[in-house]
DNA sequence: TTTTTTATTGACTGGCCGGTCAGTTATGAC
DNA sequence: GTCATAACTGACCGGCCAGTCAATAAAAAA
């Protein structure tokens, strides 16, 4: 075919293209996670992006594409840190390795925490919620879900793993969105080594019993 | 002075207004939860309330206001709903009763429950959220240590008692929150029972170490 | 009844913001 | 250097929406 008559080298073209974008990933997560991402603006975000608006265009079909391609990388990114090193002797290690990520998560990368947590995103809205939205999460729990299922007995129902997964998930996030409101983050640290051991401890009975 | 000259018999007057004022509140919370507070528009709100548009400004100083009521009026209620019948006898038993309180206050009050979960009024971003928004949320975290406090060793550090509440709050939202993604109402039910009484162990360990 | 006060209305305004596009600049091929 | 292509720009447009206000309706007083 005729194609590829034009190969250009376009190896700086396409670095400074990709630099362009993270740029402005970079500056959209701050912004959503400092305001919201309703309240957000596509020119507060190429603004501290550096960039002329229309460049956003350029990278994203529109504003609800780099949103979701945040959440998503997000979701990656947290799935990607829930991977044990090395693979835990017992469900209550596991467990407790993933209230330790989660933790860590929060710490590290409190942007994408943030994100992920604005409740319209976490939560099932009635109105016209895209599927793209809430598919990432579904994921994130289908993870959570793989990592524990060897430790459980072959033949617990998957209502239950379902149960125990959303307990997890929902204590992790649920317990540190709290204390970002009431506790200073000297507490949070302290705090969160003695209950994740309660709170693994009691999952355990929950699948024991 | 020269007011109180006309002591109207404003009975009726006050009446129709409180009853407008309760159909706007009504319909907010619909929309608020059914959306979500920054996606919602004022017309939307005085449409089902079947009102005109102007009204909503005669019992609202504007759109932030309503919210705001309706957030405070909403961790009333549910401080409201977690004042026991009668004390619980062991700690083990009011934290039992905490949960199931959360429980029920999810499926009974969705709205309210929607509306309290919307990440933006929950977390603390880092922007120009108003004191008015975070208030209500600590006053809730207030009372449940209120509650709690009877049962605990008067020499307890506070910050450990402050970590505990964050723990039920945050579990209590988070879960159910997550529950909602992934899980159908029945499943959310026959979840419940067994999760509470192990959440609750689990925290009385945390607590009695 | 008429008058006065209060409640409601919805057309209008002004600003903001998502998205566009003709023009500019940077890069690479030749 | 010229030409071709890809990346970037920001003034502009159009729609939407919070908030206003002069007009209207409802209720109470006289």
């Amino acid at each position: 075919m005729k194609t590829e008559t034009k190969n250009y080298g376009k190896n700086r073209l396409q670095k400074r293209a990709q630099r362009t974008q993270n740029r402005l990933k970079k500056a959209a997560l701050d912004v959503f996670s400092e305001k919201s991402v309703d309240a957000a603006t596509v020119e507060e975000i190429t603004e501290r992006a550096d960039l002329g608006k229309g460049t956003l265009y350029q990278h994203f079909t529109d504003k609800e594409d780099i949103v979701v391609t945040l959440v998503d990388e997000a979701v990656s990114h947290l799935i990607e840190c829930m991977q044990p090193k090395e693979v835990p002797l017992k469900l209550e290690d596991m467990l407790e390795h993933l209230i330790n990520i989660h933790y860590r998560f929060y710490m590290d990368s409190k942007e994408e925490f943030l994100l992920l947590f604005q409740g319209k995103l976490l939560l099932k809205l009635e109105s016209d919620t895209p599927e793209e939205l809430e598919q990432p999460f579904l994921r994130y729990l289908g993870e959570i879900e793989k990592l524990v299922l060897p430790y459980l007995s072959a033949k617990m129902e998957s209502k239950k793993i379902r149960r125990f997964v959303c307990a997890v998930a929902g204590f992790s996030f649920g317990f540190f969105s709290f204390a970002m409101i009431g506790m200073s983050k000297e507490e949070i640290k302290r705090s969160i080594k003695p209950l994740r051991r309660t709170f693994t401890h009691g999952l355990r009975t929950f699948l024991g019993q």
